[in-house]
DNA sequence: ATCGTAAATCGCCGATCTACGATGAATATC
DNA sequence: GATATTCATCGTAGATCGGCGATTTACGAT
C-alpha cells in the first residue's frame, strides 16, 4: 500500500521499482559493466569486438548482450555481416535518473517519505 | 561472485565496478528495494517491522536485511531485544553518485579522446 | 558447391539466489 | 523457573545464473 504518489522529481512513481530492479539486475555483473562501457566508447559494435576485449567465450558475451538488449540498455540491430550493438543513451539517462531518485529519497530522510 | 574479468589494462577504475556491481547486485531485488524504502522511512527499525511489512517470512527478511548490511547500503546495530537497521545515507548517497557517474558517462558518447 | 566468419542458440554443469520452516540464543516479563 | 519475544542461523527445495563447448543459422567469398 505504500505507493508513493508525491514522488518529487520527474521520476514516476512506484511501479517501477520492479522494473527498476530488473535493469539493475542487468546492471549488476561485472562483465556486463564492462561491456556497456565498451559500446559507449565506440559508435557501434559487434559482439566480436567485446569477445577481444572481454576473454569469455562468445557464447557468454551473446548471453551478456542478451541480458543488456532485453533489459531495454542496449540497442540490436541485427544486420547481416554482422550485427550491431549500440547503447541507448536515453534508456541510461532515464536509469540513471530513477537511481538517483531512489536512492537520494532514501537518503532524503523520514521526512520526505510518504511511507508513514 | 566469480569475476574475471579480463585484462585490466585500461587505465580507468577498474576494481571499482567490481564494487559497484556488488552493491547494484544487493539492490537489484524488489523485496529489498521496498525494505531500503521502509527503512529511509523511519529513524530505525527492527526486523520485525519490515517483515510485518513485506509479508516475507521473518527469516526470508532477515536474509534481505543481511544482503543489504553486507553491501553496506545498510547498518546493523545487533542490540539485543531487537536489532536495529538503518540505512547508511552515506553510503547511498555515494552509490547514487558512482552510479550517474557510469551511466551518464556511457551517454556521452563516444568520448574522451579522438575516437572519431 | 564449399569454406570461413559472425552470431545466436542448445545442452550441460556447478554455483548462487529465494523462500520457507524449524531450531537456537538472548532478553524481558511473569 | 517458566514463558514469550525477537532475531539469527541452519537445512531444504526449487529456480535462476554464469560459464563453456558444440551446434545451427545466415551470410560472403572462393
Amino acid at each position: 500500500m505504500n505507493i508513493d504518489l508525491a514522488s518529487p522529481d520527474s521520476a514516476p512513481p512506484c511501479g517501477d521499482r520492479v522494473a527498476v530492479a530488473a535493469k539493475l539486475a542487468a546492471l549488476s555483473h561485472p562483465a556486463r559493466i564492462e561491456i556497456l562501457l565498451h559500446l559507449a566508447g565506440s559508435e557501434a559494435c559487434c559482439c566480436k569486438d567485446v569477445v577481444q576485449r572481454l576473454d569469455l567465450a562468445q557464447s557468454t558475451v551473446s548471453q551478456h548482450l542478451k541480458v543488456l538488449v532485453d533489459a531495454g540498455l542496449v540497442r540490436l540491430t541485427p544486420e547481416r555481416p554482422r550485427s550491431r550493438y549500440e547503447v541507448d543513451r536515453e534508456a541510461l539517462a532515464a536509469l540513471s535518473g530513477a537511481v538517483s531518485g531512489l536512492l537520494l529519497s532514501c537518503c532524503a530522510g523520514p521526512h520526505s517519505g510518504p511511507a508513514r
